[in-house]
DNA sequence: AATGTTCGCAACCGCTTCCGG
DNA sequence: GCCGGAAGCGGTTGCGAACAT
């Protein structure tokens, strides 16, 4: 996608007719990039707010390290979601809330944003139309009746046709619905409760012998849970993550119909 | 063909967390 | 323990492209 130049783009200028040197916004430009990877690949990651300067480059150490984390950083996959992909997302989601950080880290050369964009724009949409909230993942008000249903609610129905994809199978939850996330907390603080509760059908049954298993390191230091969260260390909380990769697909929840509608088709940046 | 609407995504903003002094 | 700077995170914005009328 081709954008405007920066002070086009989001009417704050880097005007500034001054001696102060002024930061440049908007899209990045070719030579942009390639200045910041050279940084980089010489000095390695870290240290942004100093970084720009050293590259020669009239953008703040935010806005580099945003366009490296997104955009540059060798190891990011390009191209669609893959079912899998997507399967893992819901599942990881339902666990975590929007921590897409955390989302992001089980899904190699995906980032945060993308996932964030995709749910935002496709999987809330999917839900939604299956009369769910995609915020706490239970029945919406309305569809509460038979969630499921096609003819769930008037805002079902919309998101079906906003969606043009096919009406999906009705299939029963493979998931008990966890308690909604912590609404305020912004950076993080949403994972608060549905971990445990979560458990319930996430088939974490096998989980069993690590008592609350899923208090994350920081879920815990965040006091989340309470005092009777034990501390699970990474490699536990890890394993826990890469053990919803392996579990049956999600996508009996919402019907296998991605491969057919080519919703998916988007091509990559 | 022209115009309006919707969609996808890159980038920005503000807040939180981390870390060193 | 407190403070300030740096880094990280999630929500939001706004543009161009694609699609519909």
């Amino acid at each position: 996608m081709t954008r405007k130049p920066a002070a086009q783009q989001r009417g704050v200028a880097s005007a500034g007719a001054g001696v102060m040197r002024t930061l440049k916004r908007g899209a990045w430009r070719p030579e942009e990039d390639e200045l910041l990877s050279r940084a980089v690949a010489t000095e390695g990651e870290g240290r942004w707010r100093t970084l720009p300067r050293r590259a020669g480059l009239l953008r703040c150490g935010k806005s580099c390290r945003l366009r490296w984390m997104n955009y540059l950083r060798p190891d990011i996959k390009r191209g669609p979601i893959a079912a899998d992909e997507e399967d893992l997302i819901l599942r990881l989601h339902r666990l975590l809330g929007n921590r897409w950080s955390l989302i992001a880290g089980r899904l190699p050369g995906r980032t945060d944003n993308e996932i964030k964009n995709y749910w935002n724009s496709h999987l809330s949409k999917k839900l939604i139309a299956r009369g769910i909230d995609p915020r706490t993942h239970t029945p919406l008000p309305g569809a509460a009746a038979s969630p499921y249903s096609h003819h769930a609610d008037a805002a079902a129905a919309a998101a079906v046709s906003a969606d043009k994809t096919p009406p999906l199978p009705e299939v029963e939850p493979q998931f008990a619905p966890p308690p909604p996330a912590h609404p305020s907390s912004p950076s993080g603080a949403g994972v608060v409760g549905d971990f445990a509760s979560s458990m319930v059908g996430l088939g974490a049954e096998g989980f069993d012998g690590l008592g609350d298993p899923f208090c994350a390191p920081d879920v815990a230091a965040r006091g989340v849970f309470g005092l009777d969260c034990p501390i699970v260390d990474d490699a536990t909380f890890s394993s826990f993550l890469d053990s919803l990769m392996n579990e049956e697909r999600i996508v009996d929840y919402f019907g296998d119909h991605k491969d057919a509608d080519g919703e998916n088709d988007q091509g990559g940046a």
